[in-house]
DNA sequence: CGCTATCTTGACAATCTTCAAGGCCTGTGG
DNA sequence: CCACAGGCCTTGAAGATTGTCAAGATAGCG
């Protein structure tokens, strides 16, 4: 396991709730400061260091997570050895709601990652006295659907150009402080872009290449780019350009 | 348009709703008998003739639906035409959860279909009194957001054979009465199940040529099937086997 | 009974993968 | 401080799965 549990245990983490940099803008802030307390009573945090897993598919799903601080990306894989990532998930992100009872997917960091742990029985408990925190989840869930019925899109129907275009247009928006010519880091490896993207990591290389010959991109380092043509990108993405 | 409003508006559906098909397994069965009068208010019925389209990519997401009786196909489109089906419905599953202000995908009847219409504000507002409607729907996002990460692995990853064996195995397993051998009634066109498998008409014909040819299924006609050997068929779809 | 949809089958073409090799970057240890 | 090792990324050539184009078969429907 690489899980490392920090914190005191029970009481006391009300404090580091407040501060969390997840708090704002996850399901948290659904829950008034006042009730902090009982949240953080039910939450481990738990820190997992850069490539460390966090979620097993195949194991039995007891936890709902929250991620306090970091990157990590999601998949699942077949048997023998291929793999589809089905998402990234970033500061803020909720993560668990699409199990039964096992995990139909893993979960590892990309860079270190806190997550806090929750109990999924009791966190459904909480749900009782905390309406606002699963009306929350529920549009959580809807934007994830939304998601992934945009990844069926891509992977069904879109060519490595407008995949890759695609991709690196969504990590843009993600990055709203970054503007055209700003450099976009990107936390995963060709691999991961890859395995997201349905295609082979050779693909991914070579079309990157194209893009950045083509003028629509730059490529300052492997895990940074600069969108030069936006517009141009999401026509790409868009399959409104046919080719270049 | 090809809604066909029935039904008195208003009161008095009390009855339509409790004899509904749909009602035992619906999120509406979240809802007390005594209760369901309130429901029925806000509900109106919409009869779909087959092929008529109920919900159209980018117009504005004012409505939930639930599927009364027959079955349906969710899609999106690219402006050049291309085509991906992210899901069917059958009586009794829900359906908006994943849309923003506008709808990003459209549903269209394969059979005849009736739905239930409901205003997504009214809706929202019904979710106060009756909490554990909110926590049906949650759990139907959850199956849905499950469903969609099986179906990134089979788009992504997953070869024609793979996926055509990977399609008719979840459609048996939907018709929990039909056994080995028994004929499978397939609702869609083999353009239908392309879009959904991202192959071409012609790849999925062939393949479903090929799995006939190899005695693992039987086509008695265009738009049925019987699985003769379950086991091989699932062995087919997880990549256990590689070729035969 | 023929018309039109849909489905099947065949030959060829293209995108993407596979296999292979070389370069780059980073971190570690001498 | 530099050399070396291992990952990761890039690039090339060949091959395969799937798509495209085309024609014929089957079936449902008026």
């Amino acid at each position: 396991m690489v899980f490392v549990a920090t914190g005191p245990p029970g009481n006391g983490r009300h404090a580091e709730c407040l501060s969390c940099d997840a708090r704002s803008h996850s399901v948290c802030n659904a829950i008034k400061n006042k009730d902090v307390a009982r949240l953080a009573g039910l939450a481990t945090v738990v820190e997992v260091k850069a490539g460390g897993g966090f979620i097993h598919e195949g194991d039995a799903a007891e936890h709902f997570f929250n991620v306090a601080h970091g990157d990590a990306k999601l998949y699942k894989l077949m048997s023998d050895g291929r793999r589809q990532l089905t998402g990234f998930v970033r500061t803020g992100d909720f993560l668990g709601l699409a199990a039964g009872k096992n995990y139909s997917f893993s979960a590892e960091a990309l860079d270190p990652v806190r997550v806090c742990r929750f109990s999924r029985k009791k966190l459904t408990s909480l749900f009782d006295d905390f309406p606002a925190m699963e009306r929350r989840l529920l549009e959580a869930a809807s934007n994830d659907l939304l998601a992934a019925q945009n990844q069926m899109l891509l992977l069904g129907r879109k060519t490595a150009r407008e995949r890759v275009a695609s991709f690196l247009g969504s990590q843009a928006a993600l990055a709203p402080s970054c503007h055209q010519g700003d450099r976009l880091p990107l936390s995963m490896t060709r691999g991961d872009i890859a395995d997201y993207l349905g295609l082979t990591i050779e693909t991914v290389s070579r079309t990157m290449t194209a893009l950045r010959k083509s003028g629509v991109i730059k490529i300052p380092s492997s895990s940074e780019v600069t969108i030069q043509d936006t517009a141009a990108l999401k026509s790409i993405a868009d399959g409104t350009i046919a080719l270049d």
